[in-house]
Formats: C-alpha cells, structure tokens, sequence
DNA sequence: TCAAAAGTGTTGACTTTACACCCATGA
DNA sequence: TCATGGGTGTAAAGTCAACACTTTTGA
C-alpha cells in the first residue's frame, strides 16, 4: 500500500532526464592555471586567444569538459595534452559561471592551478602559440581570465606556508635560497633569511642530499629534496 | 596583411559556438547546503529525495542553473525559493563533477554553503519534505550529497575563526555563551570561556547592547549584537 | 683580497594556553 | 541557601620578528 503511493510521487532517474532536456544547453569547461618558476620569475603558461573577440589577449588554457570523464579528469587531460606532463599538481579553485562570460554561448568553467617544473625532462609544449609568462606583467586576459588568474594566485598564497606543495615547482634538488626566492616571488614580499630557514627546517618538509650547489660565483649552499612533495590535488586534511 | 592573415586562422565565436554543439550536453546544478543552529544543535536543511533511486534518502536542496541565470544567482534562487529568506550568506566552496554522480545523467554540481538564522521572522519552509537535521546525526545520504555536505562543513570550520560568518546564524541580540555554544557545535571541540571570550573581544566583531538576558535560571549574561556582520558571499582578502 | 651569498642565535614582543575564584540570579 | 552559569586576570610556554657577524667560494 503505502509502497504503492510512494511510487506514484516519486519519478525514476529515466523520466526526469526527460523533463530536464531542457536545461542541457549549458557547456562546462575547465581552465587550467599552469604555474612554473624559472629564473626568479613566477610564471603562467598561456596562450594566444584564438577566437576574433580576444584576438591577441592571452588567455589560460582550457577546454570543454567531455560528456565521458570526470571534471578533474578534464583538467589532468589538458595538462597532458599540453605539456607532456602526468604526474602534476592539480588544485580546484573556484567555478565561474557568469552568464555573459564567453562570447560563443553559454560555458561556466571550472578553474584548477597546477604546479610544474619548467625543467622537467619530460615537459614538451606542444603548441608553439603557448609560452610561458610572468605573472606579475600580466595586464588585460581574454574572457574573465584575468579574474581566475588573481584567484588562482591568491589560492595558491594561501596554501605555500601550510602545505608541501610549492617543491612541484621545483628541479628534483634545490637550494634553501631557491626555495625562498619562489616563496618571496609567490607571496610578493621579502622574506628574512634567518627566520625562514628556520621554519622550513620546523615543517620537516626538506631532506638534506649532504650535496652542494657547483658552478656559483660565491660559496655554494646546501641541496636539498622535498620530503613531503605532494603530487596530487587533494590537500589532506584541508578543504 | 597580418591581418588578413591573422584572420584566416582565427575562428569567429559563432563559428565555434557551432562546432560545441556537441559538448552541450552537461547538465549544471547547484546545491546549497543550508546551516542553522538551534536549541544547542547545529543543523542542516534536508530533503527528502524524490527519486527513486534514493527512495527514503536525504538530500541536499539544489536545483539546475537556468540558461539565463549566473551560477551564484542560481544559489540565491534556491534559497529564496526554499526558505522566503534574501538577506543571506553565501559561499562557493566546490565543484563535484564526476560522471557517474547522477543517475538521471550527467550532471555537475557547484556546493555553496549557506547560513542562516532558524528563527528568522521571515523564513517560510515551503515544503513539508523539507526539515531541519542535526549535522551530527547524518549518514548516508542520496547522490555525492554527504560527501558534499563534509566537504562545506570543513570549509566553515576553516572560515569562523578568521571571519565573522557565525552571526548568520545568531539571532540579532545573543549572549557569548550562545556564540561559544555555537563555535563548539561546528568545530565539535570544547573551548576555554575566558579565552574566547577574550579573543572574541579583541576581533572587534561584537557590540555590547547593555541589555541582559531574561528568563535564564541563573545569573544572566550580556547581550551583543554582531558589528561586522558579512551578509553576502564575498570574503574579503581571503580565497 | 674582494665580492657575493651561505650559514647561524638571541632578544623582546606578542600570542596562546592553562587555570580558580567571586558574583548575580531564580528556584 | 543552593545550583547554575556569568564574569574576570595572571603566569608560563610558545611563536614571531628583528637583527649582525663569520665563513666559504670564485674571480
């Protein structure tokens, strides 16, 4: 009985797929913010819009997410189409959906910063319209990636003083003061020196190679690796 | 002539719009995950699933973004629509999106949380499958919706000590007895009364009304009102 | 021997924690 | 007068910020 009068309510997942057809006209797409550092610059990977409303602007590197793979699928599938790289750091951010943020229609996006080292062996761009950019010159972006950009950094600001993540950014060995020329250039303040060797020394997230730097003009310091380098986008116990 | 050239190789937003046709087949909801706090138990608005696949199970309420509604405009509506309330907090926290989810199809949902106050003159459950729940009491529940009701309460957790999100929850005038039992209920901790209260103090959130409770069975304590009360998504300087 | 950066400790200010007693009210 | 929770201060521990000199290397 009462199962009876339950099932007259209730809709099957069959029936209300139709009576949503309607609402499947909305197209989702991830933006990846592909950060590297090089040179005691912050870096952004982009690209050169392609469409005639943004022609020149740059613009982050993204895609329509496929009906067949998972949102942060879509976004470990772009970094690799990209960049040749699988074994990345990959963070969501936020989801922009304004409705008249892309000219072609109806797209919200959802954005994830990635970590990767620009000397990685294995890293290969593909595209010769895509290089590298320092963050802090970046004015004007095509659509709202300026905004996703800013996010993106401000997230990633937040995470470097309480997660292992900045070392994806890193060569395999490192320096203490390559370490804290990327967290000065993140953060976009000066640190000093004393006080942050000893707090990295506190987080345990670097390891000692008993190596030193060759080839530098004054005395050589000490490498190091990461203990602790987190790989993929879930930040224990955070979020 | 380098335009021209520029011109061949670039594709016009209609052109493109044309050739994503295919991609638009990704439904997009929103859920919001609706806080309150009551009588000692902080608590979370519910339904009951209508689906039935779910059949008895919980549910967080969402609804699909209309084609011509912003996504976060889409989490006012929801909330509008499901408890008459306007005036209310709310929070982009995260973006579920894998395939399976939604057995109607393929559907990818933005988690807002959202907080608000169960006695406020103007709520209005609409619903009668709609009830408040004890955060604490929930298990299994429909779709990805336990997973994303964890994943909002976390990311309150993170934000009630550095802002003042809290008093969306409060009644206009509350005592700081009341604020502690409430910081209690969401971080699940016991804290120290003297040194709440003493960091309470000194984040200037709260206004002395000089007014003191009535009808308690002991000495009665002072009633406040929030200062910086934050009514509306934004966090300022932070994500 | 000079220039450049490596490496290292201490002090004071501030923040956080732990903890105990008296007070005001209603029953 | 009792039970209940309100209200308050201090001391110790820990964290954070500021700061200067010696060492090692290559040029």
């Amino acid at each position: 009985m009462s199962t009876n009068k339950g099932k007259l309510s209730l809709k099957t997942a069959e029936i209300e797929k139709i009576s949503h057809l309607d609402y499947f006209n909305i197209a989702v797409s991830v933006d990846c913010v592909i950060f590297g550092y090089e040179q005691n610059e912050f870096k952004v990977l982009l690209i050169e819009s392609d469409l005639e409303e943004f022609k020149g602007k740059l613009s982050l590197l993204g895609d329509l997410v496929r009906p067949d793979e998972d949102l942060d699928s879509a976004s470990y599938r772009i970094l690799k189409e990209r960049t040749g790289l699988d074994d990345v750091y990959l963070q969501q951010v936020h989801t922009f959906g304004a409705i008249q943020r892309h000219p072609s229609g109806r797209v919200i996006t959802t954005a994830y910063y990635s970590l990767v080292n620009i000397n990685h062996h294995q890293l290969k761009i593909s595209d010769n319209q895509v290089h590298w950019h320092n963050v802090a010159d970046i004015r004007a972006m095509a659509f709202d990636h300026k905004q996703i950009l800013d996010t993106c950094h401000e997230m990633l600001r937040s995470h470097i003083m309480e997660h292992p993540v900045i070392f994806n950014l890193l060569p395999e060995k490192f320096s203490l003061r390559l370490l804290q020329d990327l967290y000065e250039a993140i953060l976009g303040v000066q640190l000093d020196r004393r006080n942050f060797r000893k707090k990295i020394s506190l987080k345990d997230w670097v390891q000692d190679l008993d190596e030193m730097e060759t080839d530098v003009p004054h005395r050589p310091g000490k490498l190091y690796k990461a203990k602790a380098k987190m790989s993929n986008g879930t930040i224990t116990g955070v979020i």
